[in-house]
DNA sequence: CTGCCTTTGAAGATG
DNA sequence: CATCTTCAAAGGCAG
């Protein structure tokens, strides 16, 4: 039964339910916990070794990233209607070939789910915005790394576990996706100089660091 | 118009 | 296994 399915879609199959129904939410209370980090041994190939992917039809975290995705533009991947059915995989596997999604007319390559802080910026950027200091995206980042890295413990987890969730969401809704599908997308001209430049940002980032804590 | 800048984190590549 | 590299977002800016 071939079905093309929208996120908005998924969202009405799985009921109203806000909450996920995972019998065994993973918690993430530093410090205790803080092993629990590792994501319950994710594979890149889209296999999971936990009870998370084992849905038949929807994963019951679909309804609540969906939800918290609100900052998603309208192109995001998980919002565009999605050729394969979640958690079936089609023949042949998909990872034998790049992994697209929408229609026939406008494929786009899946990107990159985004991680903790990643989703930090998308919640805290127009915050910076409003404050009128910045107007550029580097500056504008540069905060939010400063502020990322001055945010409590609690509400980092509250990302990290958010930044999980899209991982598993992205995993089911693109099995057999790999982050080297996107490999070469950039031109490689900074090749040259990339080594350099790293040791340079490593060095400012330290700097910064020293000042944020009084240091220097 | 294209790519750089700038951040952190995840994951692939490399030695 | 440790380290390096790439790419996710964002949008002003320079060439």
């Amino acid at each position: 039964m071939e079905q093309i399915l929208t996120a908005e879609e998924m969202l009405f199959m799985s009921g109203n339910d806000a909450e996920p129904n995972c019998d065994k939410q993973p918690s993430f209370d530093w410090p205790a916990q803080e092993s629990e980090l590792q994501y319950c041994s994710l594979t890149s190939r889209g296999q999971i070794n936990s009870h998370a992917a084992s849905a038949t039809s929807v994963h019951p975290l679909v309804p609540l990233l969906l939800h918290s995705d609100r900052h998603l533009p309208l192109r995001s991947p998980y919002s565009q209607p999605i050729s394969e059915p979640v958690a079936r995989q089609a023949d042949p596997p998909s990872w034998t070939r790049p992994c697209y999604h929408g229609n026939s007319v406008s494929r786009q390559p899946v990107k990159k789910p985004l991680n903790a802080f990643m989703l930090y910026m998308k919640e805290t950027r127009h915050q910076v915005l409003q404050e009128g200091r910045e107007k550029e995206s580097s500056a504008i980042n540069r905060i939010l790394g400063r502020r990322w890295h001055a945010l409590p413990r609690s509400e980092q987890s509250r990302f990290y576990d958010l930044a999980q969730k899209e991982r598993l969401l992205h995993m089911q809704l693109y099995p057999g996706w790999s982050a080297r599908d996107n490999y070469g997308k950039r031109k490689r001209k900074q090749l040259a100089g990339s080594s350099s430049r790293n040791t340079t940002n490593n060095l400012k980032h330290l700097d910064e660091r020293f000042v944020t804590l009084g240091l220097k």
